[in-house]
DNA sequence: ACGACTAACATAGA
DNA sequence: CTCTATGTTAGTCG
């Protein structure tokens, strides 16, 4: 559920609370999901400090000193949780007890969490923060009839973009949810390149003043058009809501079509 | 998606609810996936009654009281829908509006549906009901360096198998989906040819059970190796899943390979 | 020439 | 949220 900004702010939320604290143990044991025997991942992280937490795309790296890094992808319920001691902490998949007394709690209701040992990280799609016009103009033109609402959320082409975001990047750079990306000029291809990072930051900025060191859940009541509560954009559109590529959208007639 | 079985009970559930009505209005703007135009496919259907649905291979004909006919493939992920009024349907095709206010749609999220006009059966491939040892003798014979299972799934040697039913069909003729088909002994071929409609009736018989009235979708959790739930065949060989000929093969080690 | 394999496609369901 | 199944056709590789 979270997206690029809330893994963002995780990501810094984090790093404040567990740099450079020692693991003194780790407690996992579901097999399920992911890259590593539950073994393994304990056995790296064990008695290592922790030298970063990042985002990449929609999953947070966190790097050990010794090289190794553990990659977590909180999927749709997932959240982190700092507790002091060893407090039981509801539907816990991965917790890291730290040499202080503290510790770090990845939880999932749903147990999808995913969990990767030394994930290969040179594949990937760029991210949500470093696409740009050029790039966008060839993912287009090999691909010219994807619907542009599926295209930002295909993680395979853009990584960190979400439903919720995707919607609002949309209405930034009023392109209809519908269209298809190949039908899309392009002057309005880079007026969508600059929209992704645009509306991404700008989100980012508004968490980290009023929602400084969340490491869980999503903040969304301040979104523009993806809002159940907004009836119209903050231009005064009316908010049509529908369901596109499989998804809820929200959207106004402000938004061209090119179809 | 929808194999012999399923369409079968479609033409089935489609002829009690639409025979004899006569199409007053026929909504169909799609040009590409059609023998005909729009126009010309509206002008042979409005005003006439329709006088049979029936399965050819895995498509279904409308018969026409004109004598004209109109064939449906449904592809990957087109349906049926028999609606009251004329309701939105998600993805219409081509829509008739009945005298009574009923409407048959026909819909598909890829538009890949095809439609064709007064289509020419005469060069059509056996149906796999119809399918005897000696027509199976003869094909094999002919390209005996076939892999069985990409023969079941040829529509241009056996119309109605897909995917699904091919591997139930092997399971129950004991035959490995990787058998070549020159090498299948006499009377094995017998056997995969009182298989074939075996297995395809029975399916019938249990969708027509336990799913009447059915026009779309796929029913496959009742199958007996071709099944993600199944760990062993009923017979108890444990269940091996590979990609064969490209496609997600379900068989077991009770299936004797011939090579 | 022949067969085998791949890519393309959008959504539902797990 | 992500992954996968799914049928056909066109095109490529051996």
């Amino acid at each position: 559920m979270p997206e690029l900004p809330d893994l963002t702010v995780f990501a810094e939320s984090l790093q404040k609370l567990v740099l450079g604290k020692r693991i003194e143990r780790v407690v996992y044991d579901r097999k399920q999901q992911a890259n590593a025997e539950p073994q393994a991942l304990a056995a790296a992280m064990q008695g290592r400090k922790l030298t970063a937490v990042e985002r990449v795309g929609k999953e947070l790296l966190f790097k050990l000193d010794s090289g190794e890094s553990v990659l977590i992808h909180l999927m749709l319920t997932g959240g982190f949780r700092c507790s002091q001691r060893q407090e039981q902490v509801a539907f816990a998949v991965l917790t890291l007890l730290f040499n202080d007394g503290q510790a770090l709690v990845a939880f999932d209701p749903k147990g999808w969490l995913k969990v990767a040992l030394n994930p290969d990280l040179s594949e990937r799609a760029p991210d949500a923060l470093d696409v740009t016009r050029e790039y966008l103009e060839g993912m287009f033109d090999k691909k010219p009839k994807t619907v542009v609402k599926s295209f930002l959320l295909d993680q395979q082409s853009i990584a960190g973009i979400g439903n919720a975001y995707a919607d609002e990047i949309l209405w930034q750079a009023k392109i209809s949810p519908k269209s298809l990306v190949g039908k899309i000029p392009k002057d309005v291809v880079a007026k969508l390149a600059l929209a992704i990072p645009s509306v991404l930051k700008q989100a980012t900025d508004y968490l980290r003043k009023h929602h400084p060191g969340i490491t869980a859940g999503e903040v969304r009541d301040f979104l523009a058009v993806h809002n159940p509560k907004a009836k119209t954009s903050p231009s005064g559109g009316p908010i049509i809501v529908e369901q596109i590529a499989s998804k809820k959208t929200y959207y106004t007639d402000e938004q061209i079509l090119f179809k």
